[in-house]
DNA sequence: AGGATTTATGCAACCGGTTGCAAAAAGCTG
DNA sequence: CAGCTTTTTGCAACCGGTTGCATAAATCCT
């Protein structure tokens, strides 16, 4: 069925590795040699078996694509960066999806079967037996929206969590808001755990304020909406870091419901800037988390390890900036 | 560096073959050599390799998982679906991003490299290459979301778009709106054609029915948002049929900034039902895609299809029903 | 126990490519 | 044109598996 490189070199009259020299950049072969390949080739439709080369060359530049992240919008627009940043450096994405693999080890072994040249993790968790399972099996990682340090193996790329809690106390303090408040995501998430302890370590800076913690069940709206809601059963904060976009936008809606005004009497203040963020009615004030750059760079960085597999880990954080909407009073007038 | 066969081989002192068949379903191996290959395997922990076993069994397991649509929020939904239920299979999805892509060709040659076994494409629109590229190279194509007939080389499986459109009207007319809208993504997009179509067909068998029809430049928060305002500077109609929930919600959002109020001066009717149109504060009334249903039947279809590969092409098309929230008046009480 | 059958095993060829090496062809120099 | 260097080319082995076939071992039967 397939044309193979055996058929191209019969129909050109050459033997099988000046086919094979033909399609590799930069190998020795005539021009007239590679000419009549080319028109063999074209010919009979022929393209290299990718697979099968891979076989010698030992490369196959699959990347493997994980994620566990299938529910926030956001991952949409990270998954839309990650293919195209691949694709156009020629590596191809196989993605999996980790919500409910019983033994995150069963994806380690997959993506084994398949020789991925690489893995990119996109997670702000890394499950605990990957950076052991894919360096005894050599697979270079990089965990992308990760926690820096979180394993001296691993590559990580993402933001400063600790620094985004500290972030949020500051613009809270600068806008004069006193009783604020920390309402995260799940308490297992290593990201919230950094920002709350940010949160806390600046608090600690700011005699004046006074600070309440609690937990979202989920990274969801309806996990912000109804914590927001078991909040307002007692008077609530002036204003609430929330460990997310989606979150931010169920506490809103809780509040609206509420008939509680935004920014007057209750700020909200988000976290990674999605697209949703910015649209009208929503108007998010929020912590825009440089997705964009932390998916290229996570993109270089894995083209560098490929090349040099050894290479010695290192953690890229990013710095994030409060984009002002419309859910945090202003800042007061400088000056 | 990689542990291969001829070193479990050698380990347990055996042929390669013996290994190979240790690994395969019902071949004719011993308890005992299979014993033996077994331990020696799990001491030096290998696994095998599946791109070599592809070259000589012709079966890689990868499927390519196409689309072009990686800015609507429910293609999250949709590729959670997907990866979950080719992993469950067995199956990897090699992701392609066709966002960017010059020529869509280039997507077929490189899915034929990867010798993979299948192709999902996600989208409503087949690019017009596909088919005959995908069909030339022996490889079975599954059009998920796609367009009942658009080739007869390709399966589909999908929503009727023109009942869709029929449907819309029929809501309409039975919920006492008069003078009815439809307000279409893209003029380019065929599921957009379609529901124009059928809106059209089913408008002529209500004579009461006065309806006025336009585009959206995008399936997009902003393009449903832009087109409403510009509908805004008219009077508008009393109840609107969007492409698309995303494009509803932009709507919506619109006419709540003109003071609009919905649905008692103006109805709105979404199609997808993605998560977000069920969120409070948004309410909105839509038409049920079943999503889970259309890609759990495309997964079974392509899978048909890797046993049968010369199945005569089928369209599997799933009927929608609407959902009731809040951006439609209530059907009036019966008799 | 001896022969017929069934089951297990290894050999060797193959899947579709790549690549080191030696021989052949081409290019250069004087 | 001989002699030397450089470029092309094909052979054959290899990548990591699978599989048809022939033989060896085990099992069955009377």
């Amino acid at each position: 069925m397939a044309v193979t490189l055996k058929d191209v070199a019969e129909l050109a009259g050459v033997s099988r590795s000046a086919v094979s020299r033909s399609f590799t950049e930069g190998a020795s072969v005539s021009a007239r040699t590679r000419a009549k390949v080319e028109k063999a080739a074209r010919e009979l439709g022929y393209s290299p078996n990718a697979l099968a080369s891979s076989l010698t060359t030992g490369r196959t530049k699959l990347i493997g694509l994980v994620s566990n992240n299938f529910h926030n919008p956001i991952f949409l627009e990270i998954f839309d960066l990650f293919t195209r940043g691949l694709q156009e450096r020629g590596l191809r994405p196989l993605l999996v999806n980790l919500s409910d693999e019983t033994a995150p080890g069963n994806s380690v072994r997959m993506l084994r079967q398949y020789s991925v040249d690489g893995a990119i993790v996109a997670s702000s968790t890394l499950p605990t037996d990957f950076a052991p399972a894919f360096h005894e099996a050599g697979i270079p990682v990089v965990n992308a929206f990760g926690r820096y340090a979180s394993d001296p193996r691993v590559h990580t790329v993402g933001i400063d969590n600790i620094a985004c809690g500290r972030l949020a106390v500051k613009s809270f303090a600068a806008r004069g808001y006193r009783r604020i408040a920390f309402m995260g995501g799940p308490e297992a998430a290593t990201s919230t755990q950094d920002r709350h302890a940010g949160f806390m370590a600046e608090l600690a800076a700011h005699p004046g304020l006074e600070a309440s913690i609690s937990f979202a069940g989920a990274y969801s709206f309806e996990g912000g909406r109804r914590e927001m809601q078991r909040l307002l059963q007692a008077p609530p904060a002036e204003a609430y870091f929330c460990g997310d976009d989606v979150l931010s936008i169920g506490a809103l809606s809780a509040l609206r419901d509420h008939g509680v005004s935004v920014p007057e009497e209750v700020g909200v203040l988000g976290l990674n800037d999605m697209e949703m963020a910015g649209w009208a009615g929503i108007d998010l004030t929020t912590i825009h988390q440089p997705i964009r750059q932390i998916v290229t760079s996570s993109i270089e960085l894995m083209m560098a390890m490929l090349g040099e597999p050894d290479r010695y880990p290192e953690a890229r954080v990013f710095p994030c900036r409060i984009i002002e909407r419309a859910t945090l009073r202003p800042l007061p007038e400088a000056g």
